[in-house]
DNA sequence: ATTATCTATAGATCTATAGATAATGC
DNA sequence: ATTATCTATAGATCTATAGATAATGC
């Protein structure tokens, strides 16, 4: 029970397809209530697969979250990654903005998993965020804010501007069901909101 | 079973109080953890009555739930209510973002049962968005949709300023958990947020 | 007398497992 | 032979109520 995690067992085909059934079943379910709201049941129902099925690929329910958050987590920080110091200070900025913005229109229920995580105290992903997203995070504010200090922005506390571009874009998916009372529908508002931020923020950062 | 909502009876001291410890004891563990989440348990002990006894209160978990959400989304609008059509169109919008974000440090708590509602696809709360939220959202976008086409604000499209506003402004309160190990303690964070969020919206605002 | 609280428990829901059976891969 | 699935159920947790008892207000 201490070393499980060395499991790279090559999985038949089916085991991959059922593993992938159970994982958007429980993305579906988990993003929809949280992990205490969440039932087995539920997840079995959304998945087509048995209960006890379902414990067959998984160790619990636990294990089922936390094998979520772990592959959604892997891929969520790409678009900050891929923010450039060798590019145009405005132009990276509006750029990670944008992929921002595709990850809140491919990705919106993944969003509200880790929002709905973050908000009931966080407690699966707080080491994750402070091994992996603290570092990238401060290394990409630093960069930004070397723009800034050097006068290719306007001048800008580089944290907070970060942080204002995960709350905006994040914004649309995870309030996606008021925005649709508010504003209407969902591929309309991220049409607008896409072209509202680049002008709020391009205006912000420009300097001078 | 039809017209219960006729029931101004006179409320005693003791029912006075423990309604209140209990509507306190419910916005804690529901904030954290979303209406199916929760259990009458948690309540009971967060609120030092037993669970009998919060049944005598209430009907039930559900009418808690719906009852703290009432009386929360009841002030929830009072910042943007005050939002004055005769002031000055920038200062009335960066008035109102300090009206925001001292909500979010007074009533953390509430933000987060909010959010988490949404989130979790709003069915509870969706006839008041529509009925008393839309109305008032309209109304102000107009008026600030008023500035910028006069030219008193740079041109922007007001219902994605005023969505804007809420998703930075709540965000402080909504993912604090993560703020916390990305950006520091929370006062000093709310603080440079504010002056932030000042700087961000006037720059864009301005006409120009 | 009326209001407030407690003990005890019914009945539903949930996670998880045991053990049997069916399907699949050599 | 091994992998995958099913039936049945144990044991824990949860919402809610019944009915008795204690506290409070006239």
């Amino acid at each position: 029970m201490a070393d499980e995690n060395t499991e790279p067992k090559k999985l038949s085909r089916i085991q991959q397809r059922n593993r992938e059934l159970i994982m958007n079943a429980a993305l579906d379910v988990f993003s929809q209530h949280g992990f205490r709201g969440a039932t087995l049941d539920q997840i079995a129902d959304a998945s087509g697969l048995s209960k006890p099925n379902i414990l067959y690929y998984f160790n619990g329910k636990e294990d089922i979250y936390v094998t979520l958050l772990n592959q959604m987590l892997a891929s969520w920080l790409d678009p900050l990654t891929a923010l450039d110091e060798t590019g145009d200070p405005i132009g990276e900025i509006l750029a990670y903005i944008d992929r921002k913005m595709e990850m809140t229109r491919l990705f919106p229920r993944e969003s509200r998993l880790f929002a709905t995580e973050i908000i009931q105290g966080g407690s699966r992903v707080m080491d994750h965020i402070a091994t992996d997203i603290k570092p990238l995070f401060d290394e990409k504010a630093a960069v930004i804010q070397g723009w800034s200090d050097s006068g290719r922005l306007a001048p800008i506390d580089a944290h907070q501007l970060l942080t204002s571009i995960w709350s905006t874009t994040q914004h649309y998916a995870d309030f996606d069901a008021q925005l649709a009372v508010l504003l209407g529908p969902r591929e309309q508002v991220l049409e607008n909101g896409k072209a509202y931020l680049n002008t709020l923020f391009e205006k912000a950062l420009r300097p001078d």
